[in-house]
Parts: structure tokens; sequence; C-alpha cells
DNA sequence: ACTATATATCGTAATATTGCGATGTATAAT
DNA sequence: ATTATACATCGCAATATTACGATATATAGT
């Protein structure tokens, strides 16, 4: 064993627990934020930002870059990176909504 | 190495990350929106109603307890499992905030 | 006390993640 | 063409996660 069994839940299950995960990490919420305060997009500053080695953050920008969170446009030598409107609008719409599918009720444990 | 470097981070990250590491996975979405649908508390009911070992939720369930996100009273032989309305609230205020920092502007890459 | 039921924990195998140095690749400047 | 700069990728070691069978624990009913 010791990998997902994706099979069994629903594409929507796996998708919000894909874009989810790439959000669990320190480093990359705190590389998200950068780049939203940040508005235009950066690259190697992150390194400098974070006390992270060069060839970890970009690891990680791959990893928040597949799950479609941010995007890397080539700008000459360095690359740079920013949210992907649309793809973080889904993501919100989708955890508001999952969210606001509770609501306490006193009958419980 | 192979350990996430949290002392270089906020308490605020870290966190963050660690409520959102617990959510991602489809087996613990799956459990809380069970939960969260069943609205009074549920235990091994998931078992059945998701296809995985008894040993398997339990472990999840450890791991939603564990973050906060859920909490567990024992009801004679079985334990009912519910949101934590605190933490849940918590998480979707952080949650949303987060995502409000994000405006779109036309001058990105 | 004994048995059934429900859950937790242990131990283990397979795989994934984290972080980094070293090295590759691609553009810009001289 | 050569060199500098900026990233990406490879390879590795340490650790974490996922899933499950087996076993422990704890309550309820007989």
């Amino acid at each position: 064993m010791g990998l997902t069994k994706t099979e069994i839940f629903t594409e929507e299950q796996n998708r919000l627990a894909v874009m989810l995960k790439a959000m669990a990490h320190p480093a990359r919420i705190a590389i998200l934020q950068q780049i939203i305060k940040a508005n235009a997009c950066i690259c190697g500053d992150l390194v400098e930002e974070l006390g992270l080695a060069q060839a970890t953050i970009s690891q990680h920008l791959k990893e928040l870059k597949n799950a479609g969170i941010i995007q890397g446009t080539i700008e000459g030598v360095s690359v740079c990176y920013c949210i992907n409107p649309t793809v973080w609008n889904e993501l919100q719409q989708q955890l508001s909504a999952f969210f606001s599918t509770y609501e306490l009720k006193t009958n419980c444990c």
C-alpha cells in the first residue's frame, strides 16, 4: 500500500484534495502570500524572502503550478509567477460552498 | 533532511498549513462531508459509507481530531464524531481572509 | 464472568514529501 | 563565442503518509 485510493472518491473530492494539498505547506502559503502581496509577479525574490534554497523554492513553485493555482511566464532570463485567477476563484467558490454546508445545531454530541 | 522547516515561518502560516493538510485528502474530505450531511455525529457508519478498512478510517479521524477540526464523544460502545464549531469557523475566517487578499489587476504576466 | 460490538492502536510495506547540493538549460550581456 | 544570471531538474537522504491486518481496549448485553 501507501498510495491514495482515488478511484473510490468523486472527481470533485479528489480535485479539492489536490488543491488543498498544494496549499498545505507553510512555504507554499508564504509563497502565495508573497505573490499576492507583490501583486505583479515575482520569481527568485522568493528565495531571498523565505529562507529556503533555490532548488527547494523551485520545487514548491512547480507543485503550485501543477495544481493550477499559479502560472509562470518566461520574461527574459527570469520567470514571472502570478496567481491563476480562474483556478483561484474556482477554489474559493468550492471552499466557500464546502464550509457553508455546515450549520450548527444543538442536538449534537 | 525530509522534515518541514517550521521555524522559519510564522505561527499563522504553520497553523493554516496544518489545518489544510488535515483536509487535503479525499477520504478526509468525504468524512467531513458525511459528518456535516448527517448533522448529528456518526462513527463506524463511515467505514461502510466509504470503501476503506476500519483501521484506515480510524486513522483519518484521528488526524482530523488532532487538527481540531472534529471532536469525538464516547457514547456507549461507539464514538460520536462531529465538527468542532469554533475551529471550523476560525478556519473559514482565515481562509476567507486569505483568499480575499487577492485582487485581479491587469498589469500582470 | 462471558460474549458481542465498536473503536483504537501496533506493526509493516509501499510510496510520497521535504530539502538541498550539484548539475543542466536557456536567455542576456560583453 | 564567452560569461553571467536565473531557473529547472536530478539524485539523494531523512522522514512522513497511506492503507491494512492483527491485536488491544472498553462498553453493553446476557
